[in-house]
DNA sequence: AACGGTCATTGGAGCGTTCAAATCAGTCTT
DNA sequence: AAGACTGATTTGAACGCTCCAATGACCGTT
């Protein structure tokens, strides 16, 4: 059988081509009782509107460009995967949809989204991984291509729109939990100064270490490259001290269970002897019991959705049509979304 | 500026609209000459094929479908994510793209092929995670669309290309390997009979305990539900036996630290004491120390386009290129492509 | 009865592409 | 030298949809 068209279902409710399409997408300039007909028909010949078509005319496609990451080395890459989860079903209950696209590094993706947005032509992307001087949403602001960021602009000027998770909070809320469990020498393993997600989780932990009159010995704040063998050996650095800690709070699992790792290998029981705390929630955390600071990806990719509806819903004309009328000028362009900061959630487990 | 057309593009090299899009779509036709010209005006007008244009002419939308899954329990989630990214990859390289969706079951994702293909037009789906009756494949090739599976027909008459792993060989690879370490001992840890992928997974390891006269006792095959509880209850009935096993091969990485928590919480050392080995090479696996086998993901996911390139060539819905060069002699309906089974490898680590 | 005004609906045009058929020049055949 | 053939290119139409301007029908007001 061949497909329904608007032409087809049109003449099986003996109305034009254009009250039918009126019914699916303004259907308060119908009369409520051609709408029932025209609805009655659509069931019947079970139309659906030709997406290439619509997209053709309206230069909206529903798509959405998401980056899928290449494998890296693991322990933290199932957070990408979770929110990427997240958005697919937020997106589909939207009507919307993820597209993916891999790029090895910032400028191969910004090439990516040339190659994406003038054959595809999706309408938006949402990046993650945002930093410092980030190419890739000056290239987007400069061409005006909606997006935002699940990450916020860290130092830039961020013209753009963006949700993040406090990670300052995190390590604050873990830093907190160890307190209130006793202990008055809790150390920081996190990355190199200069990263900015790890300067804000490391923050989070001095901050409450200040506040909370801890005893902070040298030695007490590490930074070291992601991983696991780094973490393991900054652990053992640490409980080599004269006066080791007696909590290690981590700026990601991957430490954490480095720690966790040397901990065990040295007869220590993680929690009982020292407490370790991780950071997002791995599913590795949870099967070896290591507790961990979980982000609500969740409600982080709903936020991004929601705040991405609002950019294209205040952004509609994109790129000048040829004829010279150009949209009109609108007053000043309106400025980007309010940004959300969500908080994370600690997770307790055996580790501390 | 405007985004530049096959009519500005024609006009730029002084030819006509056709002819550049022959340029493009079937270079043999035009003349050397002018080929070089119109590339040069396409070069510089940085011109791009309008993808929804071309889709709604030729009904081809050269994107493929692909299910993400809601977070499962945990261990072994990330297989599919490694095998989405790999997806994506070879799909981009192809000039394809990958579109995510969600669905809670089988049903549910059958409705959503609806959806896509009326809607979106897709040209093809990835499944994965067949079973035997999978109305998802039923579904799909009773409307002929394009499709092929990750995971054979277990059972079912496959009418249908697909791709997958030989677990049997894989834990014929794992008990192998523990033979050859000494073990005499060897049980194997499953899921409870009556899941395709399971029983496959213990035959190997059957026939190599059958092979090599291994000592098998009543109590060395255990089929529980996949989890962490689950296996390390197994786990432990196994080492409660009078004559426990030496060597624990599982059907799933979560299996396996399920067992590895088990041995650890009684000061018995995995490898050292009773090896174990998982399967899926999950990255707790990694961190952990446990062996493993591991899926070729990567050469799957690119066998799945490969076919399905295949089947789209073959299938086309309407009439082939004009370009003469028409590949197959046209004999009647070709069946499904030669399907694909690839050998996964065992990872030897700590644990055995 | 003629007038503006709102509501419901319609037909034509066009989005950028490819398909099918037509054109036109040059070459080979008889 | 006229016809048939090949190769390179062009023209008109169509894909299914939405935008835009225009048409009627119906209303209450003068």
């Amino acid at each position: 059988m061949a497909r329904a068209t608007l032409e087809s279902v049109a003449r099986h409710a003996a109305v034009s081509r254009q009250t039918v399409s009126n019914a699916l997408n303004a259907p308060h300039l119908v009369h409520p009782d051609t709408l029932t007909r025209v609805r009655a028909a659509i069931s019947e010949l079970n139309y659906r509107p030709h997406h290439a078509a619509r997209t053709l005319r309206t230069r909206r496609s529903q798509l959405v460009g998401a980056r899928i990451e290449p494998w890296r080395d693991g322990v933290n890459g199932a957070v990408l995967d979770r929110f990427l989860q997240s958005l697919t079903a937020r997106a589909q209950a939207r009507g919307q949809r993820i597209l993916l696209f891999t790029a090895e590094d910032d400028e191969q993706e910004c090439a990516h989204y040339e190659d994406l947005l003038s054959g595809l032509d999706l309408d938006a992307f949402v990046l993650h991984g945002t930093h410092a001087d980030d190419r890739r949403t000056a290239w987007l602001a400069q061409r005006r291509v909606p997006f935002v960021t699940f990450g916020r602009p860290w130092g830039s000027t961020g013209t753009h729109g963006w949700v993040d998770v406090d990670g300052a909070e995190g390590t604050r809320a873990a830093t907190r939990h160890l307190v209130a469990a006793g202990h008055r020498r809790i150390a920081f393993l996190g990355w190199p100064e200069g990263s900015e997600v790890g300067d804000d989780r490391r923050s989070g932990w001095a901050d409450l270490a200040l506040a909370a009159g801890l005893e902070v010995r040298p030695g007490y704040d590490a930074g070291v490259a992601d991983g696991l063998g780094t973490g393991r050996a900054a652990a053992a650095a640490m409980l080599d001290l004269e006066v080791p800690p007696t909590a290690i709070v981590c700026a990601s699992d991957s430490l954490a269970l480095g720690a966790w790792t040397e901990l065990t290998a040295r007869g220590l029981r993680p929690g009982a002897d020292v407490a370790v705390v991780g950071f997002d929630d791995s599913t590795t955390a949870a099967v070896v019991g290591l507790s961990s600071v979980a982000q609500p990806l969740d409600d982080a990719a709903a936020a991004c959705l929601r705040m991405l509806h609002d950019v294209l819903e205040t952004d509609r004309p994109r790129g000048g049509r040829a004829d010279g009328t150009d949209g009109p000028p609108e007053g000043g362009r309106p400025g980007p979304p309010d940004p959300v900061l969500l908080s994370p959630q600690l997770v307790v487990r055996a580790s501390g």
